[in-house]
DNA sequence: AAAACATTAACGCAGCGTCATGGTAC
DNA sequence: GGTACCATGACGCTGCGTTAATGTTT
């Protein structure tokens, strides 16, 4: 039996075009009519055909595939299958990973609106942090260059991390610097090199905290104002510096609104 | 300050090109000096890229992410941050069945050789199949075009499925037909429609063996002669069409091999 | 003679990387 | 004046889908 490119379109669901596309890739090669140039297959070619979509749906690449449905052996079989379980298995852990973090974020963005003004005493997480922005300016050596190639993998699970120094936060001071977190726990996932410039930073007793800032430019560390009130109407005596994190960034109003949550370490009992 | 934008490629670890693209795309728009055309980026500029990439990474598509950092209300965010999660929660379920059944494909192929010729009795797995090729002939009707397009979504799950009237196998014909198997469970967890064509066969007690067939066009029922034999030797009444899928098929000392498992009813105890 | 098919060729998509060619900053 | 940088533009990649122009089968 010899089918038509539409026949066999028919028969697999698929359109011609993408059969002449296999054809190109050398996944198959039906004899070609001289005297009108129509292709014709027959029952091999559609086995072929068959198979190549089978292992499409795996994700394997055409080029691939193209080998593999046309000189195969058992062991290259058997080679193949497991690789792509590897890396089937390699993406799943990847997305598992990834949905910890978006809805940890959705929480964090939820969350957040309540807690701008508001202290309450926690403990910070442990993370990992690096820091590349002092007050406007950016670091752009070459040193932490490497490390933003690095971190840039990280991305989805870092966060926007602020440093205000002590000594800015009590003397009233307006410096500060940016850079990227991770929480400890991804950084124990993702493998990721404790060396400097990347420093590491234990869970902190603290007064937590949110505020909002309006308007391009208009960060500045005295937007944490209320909350040295808050730690001397309560005796707290601040401990280090004090980090934070962007949470999400929104227009609001025409304005362009960031919300930080704030972590001030206190002195542990 | 000002960066041009190599320095901004550095401080972000990606390349000039990228940066330029997402320009085009309208995540930033840095000032272009008149004199030289040269891109100049503030710190903002900055914070638009760095969002970018953010979002990149969590698989938000480039023009969406665009309106995510210029243009943005909280509810906005929200809506994609959940609509996301759906996604990636969705890809998993995918990824796992995928996974799932590669591993059993695999470990088909490792078992299929011990099998050939061998003959065991076994309960066949419940399945829900249609057929469309009968001996050589492919049914390219438009009913079944709409089954293919169907069943070629749950590809990478079904297996090439062959049978074997009851009257060909005692009747000594060479009849046949073949198409797609899906196990009881993917049909469950895929949802397929179990109108005809699809027909649904329940777990039946079965002589299990496999054999080989090598070349174009040397599949024959008369392949499974062996296994009524055994039905015979061992007083087992065969109960209904004999059926079996493709395990795999390989080049075998330079000739296409083909390994099929095979299922003849028998009659329950 | 019309409808349904077939052919090749070219272009489009995303998300970039990779030249080529020429101007600019330091 | 050398070199490191910047600009634009074109083309390549995968895995196809989508016309367009033209010829063939039934």
């Amino acid at each position: 039996m010899q089918y038509k490119i539409g026949d066999v379109a028919r028969i697999l669901g698929i359109s011609t075009d993408l059969i002449r596309y296999y054809e190109k890739k050398g996944v198959v090669t039906p004899v070609k009519d001289k005297s009108n140039d129509y292709r014709y297959y027959d029952t091999w070619d559609i086995n072929y055909l068959i198979d190549c979509l089978w292992f499409k749906n795996f994700g394997f690449n055409i080029d691939h595939i193209a080998d593999m449905v046309s000189d195969f052996s058992y062991a290259n079989l058997l080679d193949d299958l497991g690789a792509k379980t590897e890396e089937i298995e390699q993406s799943i852990r990847h997305q598992q990973l990834l949905l910890r973090r978006i809805k940890e974020h959705e929480q964090d963005v939820r969350n957040i609106k309540d807690c701008v003004g508001v202290c309450d005493i926690r403990r910070s997480p442990a993370i990992a942090y690096y820091l590349n922005r002092f007050n406007q300016s950016y670091d752009n050596s070459a040193r932490l260059n490497k490390t933003s190639q690095e971190w840039l993998k990280y991305m989805p699970f870092t966060k926007r991390h602020f440093e205000i120094n002590w000594e800015d936060v009590v003397g009233g001071g307006d410096g500060y610097a940016w850079g990227f977190s991770l929480d400890k726990s991804y950084a124990e996932e993702l493998n990721v090199p404790l060396s400097p410039p990347v420093v590491t930073l234990p869970s902190q007793l603290s007064i937590h905290s949110a505020f909002k800032s309006s308007g391009k430019d208009a960060f500045t560390p005295r937007h944490i104002d209320f909350m040295i009130d808050y730690a001397e109407a309560n005796g707290l005596e601040i401990f280090g510096s004090v980090r934070g994190n962007l949470v999400c960034s929104i227009v609001e109003d025409d304005r362009l609104t960031g919300y930080f949550e704030v972590w001030m370490p206190i002195e542990e009992n």
